[in-house]
DNA sequence: CTCCAGGGGGCCA
DNA sequence: TGGCCCCATGGA
C-alpha cells in the first residue's frame, strides 16, 4: 500500500469513495447498448426521455429496433440530439448484432475479435465499443471517456497520454480482481461532481481534481 | 446569451 | 495519424 502507483491509489480512493455504482445502468443488455450509442456526446438525463419513449412502444429492443422505420425511431430519441443520425444507426447496428447471432456469440469469442466486428459497425467508435465489451460482453475492457482522459490529465498520470495508451496502461496495471468497469463508473461520477468545466476548473491548480485527490492522498 | 454533454464519421493534408 | 467540420437537443 505503500509504493502503490497513482492507478490502483485513485481506484482504491474512488472505490471507497463511491462503493459499487451498479453500472451500466440498464435492466437489460439491450437497453445498455441503446443507452450506449444514445449517450454520445450527450448527457445521460436526455438519453433517459428517450430510452422511456422507446420502452413505451416496445421498442427497447434490438430485435424489434432491426424491424423498424428509421424515421419513426427518430422521433421517439429526438430529446438526445443527432437524432437523424442515431436512429439510422440503431437500426442498422440492431440488424448487424441480431444478425449475427447476438450478444452470446460475441461473447464466444476473444474480446479482440469482437471489439472488430463491433468497430466495423457505422456508429460504433471506440469508447461504444469499450463500452459493450465491458457492460454487456463481460471482458475485461477499460473504457476511456473523456471524464477520465481531464482527470488522468489532471492528475498527470504517466502512460495516459491519449485515449488508447490509457486503455493500455489501465488494463495491464490493475489486477484481474478489480472492476475495471466499476473504475470506469466512479470516474464519470467524480468527473460529474468535481471536473465539470474543461479544460481546467477555476482555481483548480495542476495535480489536483478540485482538492479531491490529494485531500484524500494525505492523510 | 454561451457552453457543453458518459462520440463518431468523413474528409483532407 | 491529426485536425476540422458536421450532427442537434436540453440543462446550467
Amino acid at each position: 500500500m505503500v509504493t502503490l502507483n497513482k492507478i490502483s491509489r485513485l481506484y482504491e480512493l474512488l472505490e471507497k469513495r463511491y462503493g459499487d455504482l451498479h453500472w451500466w445502468p440498464g435492466d437489460t443488455d439491450d437497453e445498455i447498448l441503446i443507452g450506449a450509442i444514445l449517450t454520445q456526446n450527450t448527457s445521460w438525463s436526455n438519453v433517459e426521455r428517450s430510452l422511456s419513449l422507446l420502452k413505451e412502444k416496445q421498442l427497447l429492443s434490438i430485435d424489434k429496433l432491426a424491424l423498424a422505420e428509421p424515421e419513426t425511431v427518430a422521433q421517439l430519441i429526438r430529446s438526445s440530439g443527432f437524432y437523424n443520425q442515431k436512429a439510422e444507426r440503431l437500426v442498422s447496428i440492431s440488424k448487424a448484432i441480431s444478425g449475427s447471432g447476438g450478444y452470446q456469440f460475441l461473447r464466444s469469442l476473444p474480446a479482440r475479435e469482437s471489439e472488430q466486428f463491433l468497430l466495423s459497425l457505422k456508429g460504433i467508435g471506440s469508447e461504444t465499443a469499450e463500452s459493450i465489451l465491458c457492460y454487456i460482453l463481460g471482458k475485461m475492457v477499460f473504457v476511456v471517456d473523456k471524464y477520465t482522459m481531464r482527470i488522468f490529465g489532471r492528475i498527470e498520470i504517466p502512460g495516459t497520454e491519449n485515449k488508447a495508451s490509457a486503455r493500455i496502461t489501465v488494463e495491464h496495471t490493475l489486477g484481474e480482481s478489480k472492476s475495471l468497469g466499476n473504475f470506469h463508473a466512479t470516474l464519470v461520477q467524480l468527473g460529474k461532481e468535481h471536473c465539470k468545466t474543461k479544460p481546467v476548473c477555476k482555481g483548480c491548480p495542476a495535480n489536483s481534481i478540485c482538492g479531491f485527490y490529494e485531500s484524500l492522498i494525505s492523510p
